[in-house]
RNA sequence: GUGGCUGUAGCUCAGUUGGUUAGAGCGAAGGAUUGUGGUUCCUUAGGCCGUGGGUUCGAUCCCCAUCAGCCACCCCA
């Protein structure tokens, strides 16, 4: 294995046994969307860079350093897609959606990238699913979003999830709330972690979800958001949590709970499960009533939530021999003339009957093509070899039973019933 | 970007306290079976022992570097 050229640290060949897996979640995701009304939306898998900077925020992570940018021929600051709501607020502005109808409701599936370390669940290239609603403010709509993205995962199965929301107030709120925490970890801080200490200055909100055991325990009395909001948006979180409660979809208020992407406002929540490994969370969204307004749209209120769906292949522990595609019929055929025959015989099986049919094409002998036959899991066998063609026959096998019967060659169709 | 662990056949892994031709199981191909799979048996193919350098009479094994993979931190889907 000299010398060969390899793929690209943290992107993923998906072969075609796993392919079964993912065409699978690919059509459940389409459907089950489907049925909400929302509507596939597909942008270009790169853009202008200001887009990031100016949507996700400079501050953050993704931006400050795990881009995918480059500078093309036409000196055009261009960069990869690390997430797709930017995308799709940029498209709901320039193609002007807003003056069609009230609202708009998308689902997207498509690749993202981030340049990270790999790691369990994460990838440089991911594909990513997710749905945005544009122009509603109300909290039905939040509702809305957050029993599709539970209920979503629930009909998949998936064991020991968790649903977390919270919600973060406005700007100005948020403002205040940073300061205070400041404040209070202020008053620890030489007992904070390095990291910790830095945070306090870059982005205190990030020391609420610290792994570390002491410092847990300070952010259990550090003050919460909820404390520093305004009435209007305590009455909107209540809204919400009443219809959740009311439609059952099960939720823990996590005081805690921030995201970091810059664009999200009141409400944001995560939906978790601890088969992930560190990287726990299957898909995380959030309101972003703020964000159309920013990248020069009509003010509009939007909600919506992003997901892995190499995170949910993970966490559904979907087996390929649970979804495999056995094939109908394997034809075998020794001779020139039993090649042409089944030929025509195999397109008539697939088109008239929308049969799988496979046909060899590597000159094996009768019994290696029955091996391949029995390997390839076909559920029949049809045999065209000299006594068939003499006799103007086919033989049919069941692989199953191990029946076989001799069928004249126009008998065939009516066989398969 | 930081840290830990791991790189031997297509896959899962043995192995040599440094010593001629590096092994097993599964998988693949062919046969035992005069056109017929699955079970069984036989045979065959397939390895720069991740890569480069060092130590040594001699390295898959020891040392260094590097690359890749996994996991964790950071952060996030």
């Amino acid at each position: 294995m000299k010398n060969i050229i390899r793929k690209i640290k943290g992107t993923n060949d998906i072969l075609p046994d796993e392919s079964l897996i993912w065409i699978y979640f690919e059509n459940y995701i389409r459907d089950f969307f489907q049925k909400y009304g929302y509507k596939e939306i597909r942008t270009p898998i790169f853009e202008s860079t200001e887009l990031f900077l100016r949507s996700i925020g400079k501050d953050t992570d993704i931006v400050s350093k795990e881009m995918y940018s480059w500078v093309d021929q036409g000196n055009n600051n261009l960069t990869l897609r690390p997430e797709l709501t930017a995308s799709v607020s940029r498209s709901f502005i320039q193609n002007q959606l807003s003056k069609q109808q009230k609202s708009h409701k998308f689902y997207y599936i498509g690749s993202s990238f981030r340049r990270e370390r790999p790691q369990k669940g994460r990838f440089r290239q991911f594909e990513q699913f997710g749905i945005e609603s544009f122009g509603s403010p109300f909290p039905e709509q939040d509702a809305e979003i957050i029993s599709m993205a539970y209920l979503f995962y629930k009909s998949l199965k998936i064991k020991n999830l968790n649903l977390r929301i919270n919600t973060i107030g406005s700007r100005e709120d948020r403002k205040k709330y940073v300061q205070s925490l400041k404040e209070y970890f202020n008053k620890f801080e030489n007992k904070l972690t390095s990291i910790s200490k830095k945070r306090l200055e870059s982005n205190p909100l990030r020391i609420l979800d610290t792994k570390i055991d002491f410092e847990i325990e300070l952010v259990k009395k550090a003050p919460r958001i909820i404390d520093y909001i305004s009435d209007e948006d305590k009455k909107h979180f209540q809204t919400l949590l009443n219809i959740l409660d009311n439609i059952n979809i099960p939720y823990v208020i996590d005081h805690y709970l921030v995201r970091g992407l810059d664009y999200y406002s009141r409400t944001v929540f995560e939906v978790q499960s601890d088969a992930l490994g560190s990287q726990n969370a299957l898909c995380g969204g959030g309101r972003y009533d703020y964000l159309i307004d920013e990248l020069g749209g009509q003010k509009t209120p939007a909600i919506g939530f992003a997901a892995g769906i190499e995170r949910l292949i993970l966490a559904s522990e979907l087996e390929v021999t649970d979804i495999i595609n056995k094939p109908d019929i394997y034809i075998i055929a020794n001779s020139n003339e039993a090649i042409n025959l089944s030929f025509a015989l195999a397109n008539k099986l697939r088109h008239q009957k929308k049969f799988v049919v496979i046909q060899d094409t590597l000159r094996r002998s009768i019994k290696s093509q029955m091996k391949d036959a029995n390997r390839v899991q076909a559920k029949y066998c049809i045999i065209i070899a000299e006594e068939e063609i003499k006799n103007s026959t086919v033989s049919i096998k069941n692989m199953d039973t191990g029946d076989q019967k001799t069928k004249l060659f126009d008998e065939v169709l009516d066989f398969f019933k």
